[in-house]
DNA sequence: CGTAAAGGTTACAGCTGGTGGAAGGTCAAG
DNA sequence: CTTGACCTTCCACCAGCTGTAACCTTTACG
């Protein structure tokens, strides 16, 4: 099937398929005598696969890297197991960010009891 | 004062400095003759507030337009409380986005329970 | 059969917020 | 007088795409 077919099965733009096959997460594709790249269903599951990687904001290096423990069928599994561990990781290490930043702004938000800027308390509070 | 002083103070590298000076946050720098940028306490504070803007993971736009509105007095302070509470409605947003994926992810870490990867239980989850 | 729209190809630029490095000028200390 | 630290500019790179241009192929319609 055509890019655009694929692009449509799996929920990923055309473009971005392009993209992947030159980030090297997928096989350059079967061309016909026209050029145009050709699909089959093991190529719409594997873009799925990454879509849903992506769905878990993990970087194109680490799914490339699962991609490859996927290969080796008999491979251990804690390769997989310790990927998704730091990169649930990270997901709290970044929730933690956000609330001292909410923390910060909702402080922040409130902060302006005047209506002029020179007496602005938010301006303040940036300044100090 | 020479950039490297101001960039010890402020806690901004130096080739931030430069950078933000090329994206149009500050002024161009006064020059002394043989070309180097020269600045005052003034710039300091400048970049001061930037940082803090920056901390609140402000983008450079908004932090733009709150030194504008900052240079005028009189005028309203609605637009600086406004930016702020979409601010952290981003945050907020964001917040909500990472708690999902935080979900996604913690059920998925407890979902291997083979040691294979054909039989990796993550691995079929990210299939589906 | 002609043509126009739709969809394919490549390559290059741009987005954000910087950072790294090269090449070269300048300054202060020993 | 040399050495090393610091300054300058400019260009390239990071992630993960997306937009656009220029061009080719296929498909549908009158």
């Amino acid at each position: 099937m055509k890019i655009s077919t694929v692009a449509g099965k799996c929920g990923v733009p055309a473009k971005t398929i392009r993209y992947y096959e030159q980030a090297g997460l997928l096989r350059p594709a079967k061309r016909g005598i026209n050029g145009y790249r050709f699909y089959q269903n093991i190529d719409v599951e594997r873009l799925i696969f990454i879509r849903r990687c992506r769905e878990l904001d993990m970087s194109l290096d680490h799914i490339k890297a699962l991609l490859e423990v996927k290969q080796n069928p008999e491979a251990s599994c804690s390769g997989v197991d310790k990927m998704l561990a730091e990169q649930l990781e990270r997901v709290r290490q970044r929730q933690k960010e956000l609330a001292e930043l909410e923390q910060s702004l909702s402080e922040m938000v409130s902060g302006c009891c005047s209506d002029q800027i020179k007496d602005c308390g938010i301006l303040k509070k940036l300044q100090s």
